[in-house]
DNA sequence: TTATTATGGACATAACGGATCTATAATTAA
DNA sequence: TTAATTATAGATCCGTTATGTCCATAATAA
């Protein structure tokens, strides 16, 4: 139950990008420097990103990377997305044995219809996780240049 | 970033256990057989609960488990905390590279103490992990049993 | 004591995360 | 057009973790 490094790079690479002026494209060579990473792999996560249409990528002499869009449209749900993917936090992986039933069955009679409804440790489940995903959806890129910029200033009146 | 299956596991054995008749303790066989896991997995899965308090294990002709302490007083954090660990579910991996220490230094320069504060992205991080956290805590197997027992009656009525 | 049941250790296997390398395609500058 | 630069995609490798089994041992009650 943890995070993949792969998202920590991610994310690192999107606010370092959020930094960098617009319409200016940030290398593989620069990005993996900023971020200790090895330009091998930092493509591999760069791709992906590019693929979600997180980033744009610009090929040949001076070309490199680029927010797709303002920082504020990209959530931290949106990152986290597409790293690690979209399947769900929880499923019951034995969903005929008599204990999932059990808690499954009361549901399907409480409603006439036969739609299939979770058991009840999955609606919980489900629930952690969509709390989860609505706080992460809340935070943006922006949110962290917004941070990292209040904290500058602050710094500087105290000079 | 999911649950592991074991997670899975440990929580249904446990609304099982809460089912069952106090001072009655439920076997590895009986146990396997509603969840439909192997007793030798299982085993090692209520081993972990035991040590860490959950539940309580008895050896010897009518042993089996029960539940160490009511069904209220064990929540859906306490489980998945045996189960997964106890590990944040965020870390920055590179905490000496340039732009984990941009958004670093300023929060150590905004406070004078030289006190080493997490990076921004890890702050939001760790929010959403409080949240989650949170969540869970607030559900307890007897949240399961309630509710299992509520769509009971309500079945009940209808017929 | 004997039957029963949990426990712990060793072990096997498959899947996944993390990481590198290389060949290729696309783009721009000269 | 050519050359240099840069991203992309595929193959591959290694280590760790999740999942799962088996067996010997310890503890308990009848």
């Amino acid at each position: 139950m943890q995070f993949s490094k792969s998202t920590d790079y991610a994310l690192h690479a999107l606010v370092h990008l959020g930094h960098s002026e617009r319409r200016h494209n940030v290398g593989i060579k620069q990005l993996s420097g900023a971020l200790g990473v090895s330009e091998s792999y930092l493509s591999k996560i760069m791709s992906k990103l590019r693929q979600d249409g997180i980033v744009r990528a610009v090929p040949g002499v001076n070309g490199g990377y680029e927010l797709a869009r303002p920082a504020e449209q990209i959530s931290f749900l949106d990152i986290i997305e597409v790293i690690e993917g979209r399947q769900r936090m929880f499923e019951c992986s034995n969903s005929s044995s008599q204990q999932h039933l059990l808690l499954t069955e009361a549901e399907i009679a409480e409603q006439e219809s036969p739609k299939r409804e979770g058991c009840l440790i999955e609606k919980v489940m489900d629930g952690a996780e969509q709390h989860l995903r609505q706080y992460l959806k809340g935070h943006t890129i922006q949110t962290i240049l917004d941070e990292s910029r209040k904290r500058c200033t602050h710094d500087t009146n105290k000079k």
